[in-house]
DNA sequence: TGCCTTGATTATCAGTCGATAATTTAGCGT
DNA sequence: ACGCTAAATTATCGACTGATAATCAAGGCA
C-alpha cells in the first residue's frame, strides 16, 4: 500500500540469483521442462553435497526461487527419490543383457566388453557419489539396484562361465561362486572410486585395468573351479564351489 | 517462587536424556575421560547421521548438555577431525608390518593371514561408514589413509610376491601392478562394504571369502605375470607388467 | 567447615532449513 | 487487445543448527 516496492524487487532478484548474471528474461517453462531441470541440477547438487544439499541453493542453480520447487515436488524427499530413479535406472541398457548372454562370443571377450561399456556408463563422479551417498542413507531403492547388479550380472557371469568350462548348471550358483563375481565386481568398482571420488592417480588406461583384472579373476577361478570338481572334497583343503547355503 | 518447579525440572531431564535414564548422578567428570567420550559417542553418531549428526543429539548421547561440547571442542570441524584421528589411526597393528614382511612364511599364508585379521578390525558398519562418510567430505586425513594403505599393503604384496615368484627385484613395482593389488584390495573391500554397509545376505564365514578371493588372486597373477615374462611382449597381445608409468 | 577452582548448566543468538499462503505476472487462446 | 490460466514471485513460519555469555554448583583443599 506504499510507494515504490519496485526498486527493492530488482534488488532482491540480484541477490536472489547471483548464478546466472545474463539471462534475466528466464520464466514460464513448461511443467515438463522444469521438472526434467530441477531432476538434473538436483543430481549435480546432491552428488556434491549430498542429500542435505538445500534445497535454496538447488534453486539458485536454476536461476529460480526456493518456493517453486513445491510447485513440482511434493516435498524434497520426493525430489531425492526422483534424482535417483534418473541416475540410476535409466542408465542400464538393455544390449548389455544380450551381450553377456551371447554365446557365440568367448566370456572373456563378453566380459570385457561388458565392463568396458558399464564402467563408461557409472564411473562418473557424480554416478558413484550418489550411489554412495545412497547407500550410506539406506534408501531401499538402492538395495534394490545391489539386487539388480546381482541378478543380471552376477548371477549371469557364473552360469556363462560355468557353461563355457563345461561344468554342469545349477538351478541358482552357490554362494561362494557369488562371492567370487562379487570380488571381480568389487574389484573394478574400486578403481572407479578411487579415481572419481577420491581422485587419485590412477592407470588411465581404464580399459586395459578392466582386461588384467578380468585376466586374473579367469585364470584364477579356471585353476580354482577345476581343482574343486576334480577332488570334490576328497581333501581337506577348502573347496570353493560347494554350496552352504545362504545365511 | 511457586511451589513444586521440582516436577517440571525433573521432567525436563527427562525429556533432554532419554538415552541413560538411571544414572542421574553423572556429574564432574576429569577432562580427559569428559573428552574420551566425546570422540567415542561422536564415533557413534556420526557413523549412522553423517558428520551432519547435531550436537545436541551427540550430548544427549552423553547425558549432558549441549553447550558443554565446546568446553572440549574449539568447533565441531575439530571435533570431527578427533573423531577421524581415533577411528583411523589408531586400528593399525604393527604386528602387520612384520607379518606381511616375513620371508620364512609363504605369501600365500602370510596375505591370509594379513586380510583376515585386518578386516577383523576394519569390517564394522562404525568403520566403514565414517570411511566412506569421510571420503565423501573429501577430508584430507582420507587421502592420507588411502597413501598408507598403498605404501604399508599394496606395494608390500608387489615386492614380496615378486620375490617369492622369483621375478627380478624393482624400484618401485609397475602402475599396472599396483592395479592389480588394488583389485584385491577394492575386491576384499567391497565384501565388506555389502555386508556392514548395505546389510545383504552375504557368505557369513568371512576367512573362507577372503581365502577363496587370495586363491583366485594368486592363481590368476601367477599365471600373468609368466607370461609376461615369457614372452616380453612378443605378441601384440596385452603385456601387464611393462610401466607405463603413473599418470 | 567453608572457600575456590572449574565442570556443567541455563538462556539466548543469528543463521539456515523445509515448507505454506498470498500475491504477482507471463503468455496463450479468443 | 483483453482476460484468464497457471508459472513464478514475495513474505513468512516454526523447527533446528552451531556457537557464545552468564550463571550455577560439585568436590578437592585449607
Amino acid at each position: 500500500m506504499t510507494p515504490m516496492p519496485r526498486m527493492k524487487t530488482e534488488r532482491a532478484r540480484k541477490l536472489a540469483a547471483p548464478a546466472t548474471p545474463p539471462p534475466q528474461k528466464q520464466k514460464r517453462l513448461s511443467p515438463g521442462e522444469r521438472k526434467r531441470d530441477f531432476i538434473q541440477k538436483a543430481a549435480e547438487l546432491f552428488a556434491e553435497e549430498g542429500f542435505g544439499g538445500g534445497t535454496r541453493e538447488l534453486a539458485n542453480k536454476l536461476g529460480v526461487t526456493q518456493p517453486l520447487l513445491y510447485r513440482y515436488f511434493p516435498s524434497k524427499e520426493e525430489l531425492i527419490e526422483e534424482v535417483y530413479r534418473s541416475v540410476f535406472l535409466d542408465r542400464w541398457d538393455p544390449e548389455w543383457d544380450a551381450l553377456l548372454a551371447d554365446r557365440a562370443v568367448p566370456i572373456r571377450e563378453r566380459l570385457e566388453r561388458f565392463y568396458c561399456s558399464y564402467t563408461d556408463a557409472i564411473f562418473t563422479r557424480q554416478w558413484l557419489r550418489i550411489y554412495l551417498f545412497a547407500g550410506l542413507k539406506g534408501l531401499d531403492l538402492n538395495s534394490r539396484y545391489i539386487e539388480f547388479v546381482q541378478e543380471r550380472i552376477l548371477t549371469r557371469i557364473i552360469v556363462e562361465y560355468r557353461h563355457e568350462a563345461g561344468l554342469p548348471p545349477q538351478e541358482k550358483p552357490a554362494a561362494a561362486e557369488m562371492e567370487l563375481a562379487w570380488f571381480l565386481q568389487g574389484g573394478i568398482f574400486y578403481y572407479g572410486v578411487r579415481k572419481h571420488l577420491y581422485g587419485l592417480e590412477v592407470l588411465e588406461d581404464k580399459d586395459r585395468v578392466i582386461a588384467n583384472a578380468l585376466d586374473v579373476f579367469l585364470e584364477g577361478i579356471s585353476r580354482l573351479f577345476a581343482t574343486s570338481v576334480r577332488m570334490r572334497s576328497a581333501y581337506g583343503r577348502r573347496s570353493v564351489v560347494r554350496d552352504e547355503g545362504a545365511a
